[in-house]
RNA sequence: UCCUCGGUGGCGCAAUCGGCAGCGCGGGUGGCUGUUAACCACUAGGUUCGAGGUUCGAGUCCUCGCCGAGGAG
């Protein structure tokens, strides 16, 4: 169980194609994975998502600790059970919350104290509680709980968080029993490459089935999350997935996969897309812009998914501009579709040993301004 | 015919004693990267119904007119 075969290396550049074997099926690498925080994700329905494409998804530790609780959902049966979604299942441990939440929490090296977004109350979230939490819940992917640090950050206050996320990392693994569930550590050391590199073989001592990237894409520049891939990428075993954990956009897909990355998460084409930012083979657009309201194409000439087949970007626009909630979901469906998309394409181009024309041809059409 | 209330950005409404004309929605634009987000930010938009008057100063007070709502007959 957990598996990972490597079924083609690009020879340029670190692109790989591999299959993760888990309970809940294959999953074909690279791939994006969408986020689906409170056991949904937002405006889609699992029979959607499976239509698109989607192979796995996360669910939150700390949002489904809080509500509906890990009680109820293992009562259920599970997560899988809970919200009917038949493939895999990721779970995040509840680290990034110590960053998005920040006000509400007090960080020791025991835990983290918090009080809820939603009434305030008062909890105390351990490596224990969330790998507990995460084993209720039934993934197929934990994910360590690790303290993810606000960037900047200073060398010093990078490797206290750091620190503490390898001492959590091993408290993680020793609690961790289910031999369903995959357990991935987590790399931090925010742009530190050699942080970086310490704290990935510091954590591949401990053995673990996959490893994550966190930390990055939280508002550095791109290169700089690029020059931290190519410096951690390769000390990363090579038969183990690589998961960047976070990241969306569809150039840093591309790019990261170029550079040894197996797996992606983000919120980003649910929430754009919900927001009415929808992207493009050659660029995201604003479907809200005046300039489409007698604009009668799909939203992209290339995409398959059932909104560009079915609907013009003008009607789109007229959804959006209405607050229907139709619009959420064609939108979301259309970004979810573009990037699960993206991701099978660069698969094909590199066990075909295309992927170097690949790479160099979206690199050059995709604008990173709007069009 | 008389009485009462009202007329302020596209729409709905604020504005203390007469003292810098604001807010919400709508419009335009931007942002969103392991979701506290169907969210957030910015921006444009005014002969305050009209004509006079009082005053240093009027959306606000006075006179007349126009328009709307309600009431009396």
């Amino acid at each position: 169980m957990f598996e990972f075969k490597i079924t083609a290396e690009c020879p340029v550049t670190g692109a790989r194609a591999g299959e993760l074997f888990t309970p809940h099926g294959v999953i074909e690498t690279p791939l994006f994975m969408p986020v689906g925080t409170q056991a949904s994700v937002k405006a889609m329905s699992p029979h959607e998502l499976e239509e698109l494409g989607a192979q796995i998804i996360l669910g939150n530790t700390y949002h489904l600790y809080l509500r509906p609780g890990a009680d109820i959902v293992e009562a259920a049966g599970g997560l899988h059970s809970f919200m009917n979604w038949p493939r895999g299942i990721l779970t995040d441990s509840g680290g990034f919350q110590v960053f998005s939440l920040r006000q509400l929490r007090k960080i020791t090296d025991d835990g983290v104290e918090f009080r809820s977004h939603i009434n305030g109350s008062a909890h105390f979230m351990t490596p224990e509680l969330s790998i507990g939490v995460q084993e209720r819940l039934g993934s197929d992917v934990a994910m360590c709980f690790d303290e993810c640090v606000k960037l900047p950050a200073t060398e010093e206050t990078s490797r206290v968080a750091m620190e503490r996320t390898l001492k959590w990392a091993l408290r993680c693994k020793k609690f961790h029993t289910r031999e369903d569930q995959a357990l991935f550590g987590i790399v931090q050391g925010a742009l530190y490459s050699d942080q970086r590199i310490e704290c990935a073989s510091r954590l591949m001592e401990m053995d673990f089935p996959g490893y994550a990237i966190g930390g990055l894409s939280v508002g550095e520049p791109k290169e700089e999350m690029y020059r931290i891939l190519d410096a951690v990428a390769p000390v990363l075993p090579r038969g183990r997935p690589r998961y960047l954990m976070g990241v969306g956009m569809p150039d840093n897909l591309v790019e990261s996969v170029a550079r040894g990355v197996d797996m992606f998460d983000c919120v980003l084409p649910t929430r754009n897309g919900r927001n009415g930012s929808l992207l493009t083979w050659r660029g995201r657009i604003n479907i809200k812009n005046a300039a489409y309201e007698r604009d009668f194409g799909p939203i992209d000439e290339q995409c398959g998914c059932y909104a560009c087949r079915n609907f013009t970007r003008a009607y789109l626009r007229h959804l959006y501009k209405c607050g229907e909630i139709l619009s959420a979901r064609l939108c979301s469906l259309h970004n979810l579709y573009f990037l699960t998309n993206l991701m099978k394409k660069a698969r094909s181009e590199i066990i075909k040993g295309s992927f170097p024309d690949f790479y160099k041809n979206f690199v050059s059409s995709w604008l990173t301004e709007d069009i």
